[in-house]
DNA sequence: TGACTTAGCGACCGATTGGTCTCTAGGTTG
DNA sequence: CAACCTAGAGACCAATCGGTCGCTAAGTCA
């Protein structure tokens, strides 16, 4: 009868707790049901993929009722589109901390960024992109945050000494086929897992980047 | 009120049409609802994707009802796993019909791999691939089709001489690669589209597979 | 405290989903 | 021709979809 069985158990509710007290303030009510419907979506177009985060499944992951929910987003499209920009938020945010406390070469940046890419937060984004092909309201919302979100992505490579010479064209270019790269071998080891060639291939993309960036300097 | 609005207009069923007169036999009949149900299949998914296409929508393409639909397959995965079968052997048909009338050389073969990527045929597959990331039931009859599928696309590679000389492990590698960079490439693209990017990425990738075949030989 | 606003709840709505069932049309076989 | 079988049609089913609405709970402010 009631979908709200989660609890407020796993959300990141404690975000916005209360200073003091049992009493918070509107907005921070209003920003821990945000937040616990962020992550819910997140985990929900994770796990059963766009198509299946319902109204309904966010409601039961998150334990807000559909009518809070739509106080705070006029549309699924609107909720959608909210994770979405959450999603690329974090995966910028990681990628940079690690580039920030770690002083890494090329060796060691290729491994993270192909782990980013097989990261929930990234998988969330890809199914959102591979939905948009055919949703054309999706699309056109999403595409500005995918062109800001893929020029972020590029311009991290900054950060690693060996693409730093490069020109940004250059970068934008090696980077771009990479995570284009990293984001098709996701889908394909879900269905097909090749351990050995996985390992073989990382060693490929860098040997490919190195050449690269030989010929360019 | 009436789903069937196609009629028999967009369907091949020609192939399966009478020999003489206007008498079909049973066999004829079959074969040519079957081949309507699935290029309507084929052409909701590269359209609509996966999640859009419905049995309604199924119907609506091809003319047939839905009795007439459940006649032939048992199920709505059912018809889906029927599709991907056939998108992947047009796939491998068209590919292996280029490179038998083709001598062409890698120069040549990546573009037409590309073209091949970006087809409305692949793209059907590329959909249920990524749906079957999130669907147990989809992935478990989708998995050894991929399988077989995504061998034969290596084994291809045999028919261009430059990489006939490398060993199998190698020239699995170098394909799967490129294979799922042009996969990824797809959707990034339908969101973001980079042509200049685009261009330089081909003579790039050529580049290095010519890179990596004299390293390996 | 009492008036007002915002947060949140859940019954409810019409449309659509995958799938079933009964019935008719058409091809096959004696 | 009669009996039989497969092909195909479409009304119908329970479940679920995105979204609405009237209501209570909680925080704000005079």
């Amino acid at each position: 009868m009631n979908e709200n069985a989660a609890g407020a158990g796993a959300a990141t509710g404690a975000v916005a707790a209360p200073a003091s007290g049992g009493r918070r303030t509107q907005r921070e009510r209003k920003r821990a049901t945000v937040s616990r419907l962020m992550d819910a979506t997140i985990s929900a177009i994770a796990e059963v993929g766009y198509a299946g985060t319902s109204i309904g499944e966010v409601c039961r992951r998150s334990g807000v009722s559909r009518g809070g929910l739509f106080r705070h987003f006029d549309s699924r499209l609107d909720l959608v589109i909210a994770a979405a920009e959450e999603v690329a938020a974090r995966h910028l945010a990681t990628a940079r901390a690690w580039l920030g406390g770690h002083g890494g070469g090329l060796r060691e940046a290729l491994p993270m960024m192909r782990e980013r890419h097989r990261d929930e937060i990234n998988i969330v984004w890809f199914e959102l992109a591979v939905a948009a092909r055919s949703d054309a309201g999706l699309r056109d919302r999403l595409a500005p945050v995918a062109d800001r979100f893929y020029r972020a992505i590029s311009d991290l490579g900054r950060h690693v000494p060996e693409l730093a010479a490069l020109s940004d064209r250059d970068r934008h270019l090696l980077i771009s086929t990479v995570r284009d790269l990293f984001d098709g071998e996701t889908i394909s080891r879900a269905l097909v897992p090749e351990p050995g060639v996985e390992a073989d291939r990382l060693t490929l993309i860098a040997e490919f980047a190195e050449f690269f960036i030989a010929r360019r300097t």
